[in-house]
DNA sequence: GTCTATATGAGGATAGAC
DNA sequence: GTCTATCCTCATATAGAC
């Protein structure tokens, strides 16, 4: 396992990212030092500027990704259909993506406010993006008649934040199997618009 | 009369926390130095050991304070009648309660993982004391055969997450007026608990 | 690409004067 | 109770050998 020297770019790459994701998510960014990270990977802390010019880069990359690699499968996901149906599928792809990525959601997150302004723009683009796919939703749901809700930004950022808060307590071996749970956002969000659940 | 040394405890205590309680809000407590809060209550760094034995002790006693305070104003609360209007008393306490409280709402949710473990527990155990309040008024309901919910624990930490979310979007300045907002909370969650609304 | 060594600065916390 | 001065540790980032 431990080698001295050479060439391992593309194993190290993704691996200084692992590391940095986990211990970041453990103990935050402001805590965690490069020398730990380094410590993690197995190199010294010297070799990781190779793969990243420097600590506030490498957090901005891992959010980046974050956002990219959610909005990507957000796209690929089957957006058609009455809203009702369309809901159900935002629910579930939303638990189904973020539940297995806790670190990375967790991060994602929480140090926010550990980037530059300049990126902290940038993410949180990103982030709107991915709001207004859910508020599109409730105001198709709207103009069909079948949603009834007072306001649908409001109702939006409710339903992300249920979502979003499933991270903070969901654990494999919790009490209830996560289809149950699925079940259970799922009915919650259609109540929260206004729809007899079935 | 201004003095520039000589007892202020009195007044300087309280300063030390409002500091330091509004520069982790800002840059997260592993970001924040003693010097910089020191700075921004108008002391030099060694006096804040005065109020503190150390960093972490500070960072307790502010998360501490904050559930102590909320769990005493949740206690002189109306808490009767049946369990729809202690659902809606229960949302319109939690907002209005945590709304005015942006910086301590924030630290107090962020900031748990830089507590000791020791320190963690005494917390969590506060936190959980609350969540129970509200689990106690949806089994109420359940009991009462108004409530249609598959698991109160669910749909109780769902609604927690709902509520707690507003801190981060919600502003004075903001489009819709409070009272509105919090019109449309209530309807979430009676909603969420399987009420019709009026 | 990784190592060792180091420049440079900031961090928490303490001692002792006033 | 606050100040000044300081100890000691640790941080990010860089330079140059291999």
């Amino acid at each position: 396992m431990a080698r001295k020297t050479g060439s391992h770019a593309d194993t190290t790459r993704p691996r200084v990212r692992a590391a940095a994701l986990q211990l970041i998510a453990q103990h935050g960014f402001a805590a965690v030092s490069m020398r730990q990270i380094a410590a993690k990977v197995g190199v010294q802390a010297g070799a990781l500027y190779n793969y990243t010019p420097d600590k506030q880069t490498l957090l901005f990359d891992l959010l980046h990704s974050h956002m990219d690699e959610l909005l990507t499968a957000r796209a690929a996901a089957v957006r058609q259909g009455p809203a009702c149906q369309q809901l159900e599928g935002f629910i579930r792809f939303h638990i189904r993506w973020h539940l297995p990525r806790g670190d990375q959601v967790f991060v994602s997150y929480m140090e926010l406010r550990n980037l530059t302004p300049e990126n902290f723009a940038q993410i949180e683009q990103l982030r709107r993006t991915y709001e207004d796919e859910l508020e599109a939703i409730l105001r198709l749901g709207v103009a069909e008649a079948v949603f009834v809700v007072v306001d649908t930004k409001i109702t939006t950022l409710a339903l992300i934040a249920m979502l979003t808060g499933m991270n903070n307590w969901y654990r494999e071996s919790g009490r209830l199997p996560l289809a149950l749970i699925e079940e259970i956002y799922v009915d919650l969000a259609r109540r929260a618009v206004g729809v007899a659940s079935d």
